[in-house]
DNA sequence: CCTAAAATGTAACAGTTGTTACAAATCACT
DNA sequence: AGTGATTTGTAACAACTGTTACATTTTAGG
C-alpha cells in the first residue's frame, strides 16, 4: 500500500508489514493535486507533515530582492519542509507549488507526534532529516561568509582537495555554472581564476584544477 | 537532584519527579571542567549529547578568514552543539572551551534516543531545540543573502515594523551595533543611513527611526 | 554643569564585484 | 571536418563597501 514510502528517508529501515501496521494506527490522508495548484503560502502555519507521494513540487525562496530568487525541486518520496514542523516559529518558509499533478500524504502534527513516539526508528530518521538541515545551512552560512571570490574559490578547492587528498581537484562543472553556484558573476570569477593563475597558485583546465601552491591557497583563507 | 535541568528548554514540562524518575532510567555521567579546558575540537565526531549544568562555555566558529571569528556563548541549562548529535554530518562545528570551572551531563547517544522514545515531551522539546536552530539560521540565510548595506537596513526595518505595524521603529542599538551585527563598518552603514535620510525614506534619530515612505523602503527589495 | 567617553557625521581613496559587450577558443554533432 | 552552440578570455566602466582619519555631537558620571 505505501511501497513508495519506504524509499523515502522517514521510514528507512521498515519493512513493507511494519509500515503498514504503524500506519493503520495513524490517521493520515491522501491528497491529489493539480499541475500548477499552489500547496502552500510562505508565512503561513504549519500545522501538518507533508509528504509527497508522486509528481513533483517547487518551492520558491522568501526572495525579497528578486534577482536571485532560488528554486528548490521537491521529489519523491520526500517530506516538504521538514525543519518547520516544529520549532518556535513554525510557518512556511516557501511558496509551494505543483510542477506537475501529484499526490501528498498528509498528517496532523499531532498524529506525527505520536507516530514518533511508537516509532523509534522514524523518530531517529526525522531527527537525521532535521539536523541535516540544519547541518547543511550551517555550512551554507561559513561559505555566504567568505567575503571575496578568491576565498570561495580557496575554499572550495580546499574542501574538495580534502576528500581526495590530491593536488588535483576535479570540479566536473563548467565556471559558468561554477560561478551560479557561487552566487557570483561569470566574467568575476574568471577574472579571479585568472590572476590566482598568473600568482601561480593553481592551474585551471578544463573542468579539472592543479592546485600548484598550496600555501598560497590556504593564506587566502588566513591559514 | 536535577533541579537545574528543569529551566532547561530540553526538559521543560516535566515535573521535578517525573524528571528523577527519568534520569534513573537513562544512563548517564557528571564530569567537571576546569576554565579554560578544551571540551571538543571542530570536526571531532559527536556521539553524546552534552548538557551544561554549571559554569559557562564558549563555542568559536571555525573562521578560515580569520578577521570576523565569532564567538558563541553558552549559558545553563542548555544543550551543546544540539543540531550535530543527528545527521549525517555529526561533527562539531565549532572548538568547544570553557569560559569558567562547571559541570556538564554527558548522555551517550543510545541511551539518549532511548530517553526522547521513553517520554514524547522531551522528545518534542527536543524537536523544537533542533527545528529551531534550523529556522534561525534559516532566516540567517535569507538576511546574509541581502546584498547591499541598504537592503539589509530596508529588511531589517520591514521586519521590525511588522510586528508593530507602525511607522517608528525601536532598535534600541547605536548604529555602531547594528553595523556590528549587519557585518558591516560602521562608517558604510552610517553613509547608506544618511543617503535614505537625504532621499526622504527615512528619519533616524537617536535609537529610534520614523519611516516616511513604506513604498521606497519595499522597492529596494524589489517590493 | 563640566568633562571624558562614546557615538555619529564626513571625506578621500583603494579594492572588489557587477555590468556589458565582444573576441577567441572549445565542444558537440552531424 | 565543419559548424553552430557553449564556454572562456578580456576590457572599460559603474556601483558599492572598506579603510582611515578627523570633526562634531551626544551621552554618562561625578
Amino acid at each position: 500500500m505505501y511501497q513508495i514510502l519506504l524509499n523515502s528517508p522517514l521510514f528507512r529501515g521498515l519493512t513493507s508489514d511494519e509500515l503498514d501496521a504503524l500506519m493503520q494506527n495513524i490517521n493520515h490522508q491522501i491528497r491529489q493535486f493539480r499541475n500548477g495548484e499552489l500547496l502552500a503560502q510562505a508565512g503561513e502555519g504549519v500545522d501538518m507533515a507533508i509528504l509527497l507521494l508522486q509528481g513533483r513540487l517547487q518551492g520558491e525562496m522568501v526572495d525579497f530582492a528578486g534577482n536571485s530568487l532560488k528554486i528548490e525541486e521537491l521529489d519523491p518520496p520526500q517530506m516538504v519542509a521538514a525543519a518547520f514542523l516544529f520549532g518556535p516559529q513554525n510557518k512556511f518558509p516557501v511558496f509551494l507549488s505543483a510542477k506537475t499533478e501529484g499526490r501528498i500524504m498528509v498528517i496532523l502534527k499531532k498524529d506525527f507526534t505520536r507516530m514518533l513516539s511508537l516509532e523509534p526508528r522514524v523518530m531517529v530518521n526525522y531527527l537525521n532529516i532535521v539536523s541535516a538541515k540544519a547541518q547543511f545551512l550551517s555550512g551554507k552560512i561559513t561559505f555566504l561568509s567568505l567575503k571575496t571570490i578568491r576565498e570561495k574559490i580557496a575554499f572550495y578547492l580546499l574542501q574538495r582537495a580534502k576528500q581526495s587528498p590530491n593536488i588535483q581537484v576535479d570540479i566536473d562543472q563548467t565556471q559558468t555554472a561554477l560561478a551560479d553556484l557561487f552566487g557570483v558573476t561569470r566574467p568575476s570569477l574568471t577574472r579571479s581564476v585568472l590572476e590566482m593563475e598568473k600568482q601561480g597558485i593553481l592551474e585551471w583546465s578544463k573542468e579539472k584544477v592543479f592546485i600548484k601552491n598550496l600555501r598560497m591557497l590556504n593564506q587566502i583563507l588566513g591559514r
